[in-house]
DNA sequence: CCTTAAAACTAACATCGTTAGCATTATATG
DNA sequence: CATATAATGCTAACGATGTTAGTTTTAAGG
């Protein structure tokens, strides 16, 4: 009732603290309005429904991923960069699971911001394959390789699906990433590092 | 009241009708319930509970799954082999999204039992890579690798992920199912079909 | 100071899964 | 065939979820 400065954006700072504490599974619009001792209903005088929240923390999950992979493959070219990004991908996954679980969980279809957001993703992968001599078009389809292996390898391993076997998880990454780079040098032109 | 011929497997089957019909987001106990012109409470005198009921419905899609990749493989060897797995898995999640996406949400941790169906999704595979003459630590390695691809093709297709682009997705997954063979004959021996 | 808009509140709803307790139906046993 | 018993259905209720409507309180501006 005394009132503090809600806005929007902390609220949903609020949230993604929430989220990275607690765990994305527990979290809920109780639990959020709880932590800012404040009735669940009053949470709506800030935010449009629990589905924007989402979406809101979807967009910041999706800008720190992008920034994590720039930051990678600055100053890299070819192989070196594919590795490094791969390497940057995997370890937000780790790090931050549950900032990583929002963002699977983000469904990409609904908005046309959020299917934008989608291309903040690509960036980087873009970036990192720019070495190559690649065709707009092989990028295109290269792109989406490259994204299918890390994140299903990423879900995967975080739905214990990898524990079936005593095999270092790193190792099989790692070996399906050098998968990708003996297609991508498949495509003839410049070898790189 | 006047009682039907109801058991847990019919109330599966039922279940499963109804997610492949009105799609796994929407199911409900009380829609399950109303299929079967009985109350929701009475469903549990034939389940322990929904989580029970969703795992009984992913043991039934990991053997729908293994039977479906099994048949693909059958008398094929080496890459020609290896093809026929990644095609039959992809169509099985493109013909059977919903059941798809009921494998996928199953927490492979928790049971025994689940854990020990895992294994079903890895037999196939195994029985594919089996024409290459690869040890024991590489195909549990390669194996990782292949379910990586294809489940993270898949999910990131259903998710939208790859409407950002105006390239054919199957060409992409032929060309991610490539790279794998790539790397399969990286490892030397047998260079099959 | 007093109006007004923003932000909190209370109360209610529908939906979800789930449990307890009661009634009924089928089955098996005497 | 009758009756005890177990299986199966029902109703009623809980607590948690998100959400809306309507009301009060707080803060800011004229």
């Amino acid at each position: 009732m005394p009132r503090q400065g809600l806005n929007r954006q902390s609220i949903v700072s609020a949230a993604i603290r929430l989220i990275e504490t607690e765990g994305l599974h527990r979290f809920s619009l109780r639990e959020l309005a709880r932590t800012l001792h404040i009735k669940t209903a009053s949470l709506y005088n800030h935010i449009g429904s629990a589905d924007e929240l989402h979406t809101e923390i979807g967009y910041y999950a999706i800008a720190r991923m992008k920034e994590v992979q720039l930051a990678a493959i600055q100053g890299k070219t070819g192989d070196e960069a594919v590795e490094a990004l791969a390497d940057a991908y995997y370890r937000f996954g780790k790090e931050r699971p549950e900032l990583y679980k929002v963002i699977l969980s983000l469904p990409m279809v609904k908005n046309d911001a959020i299917h934008k957001a989608g291309f903040d993703i690509v960036e980087p992968i873009m970036a990192a394959m720019a070495g190559y001599h690649l065709t707009e078009e092989q990028m295109m389809h290269l792109q989406r390789v490259l994204r299918s292996i890390m994140h299903g390898f990423l879900s995967q391993e975080e739905a214990g699906c990898f524990r079936q076997f005593p095999v270092e998880v790193s190792d099989s990454y790692r070996m399906a990433v050098r998968g990708f780079l003996l297609l991508l040098h498949s495509f003839g032109n410049e070898a790189s590092t």
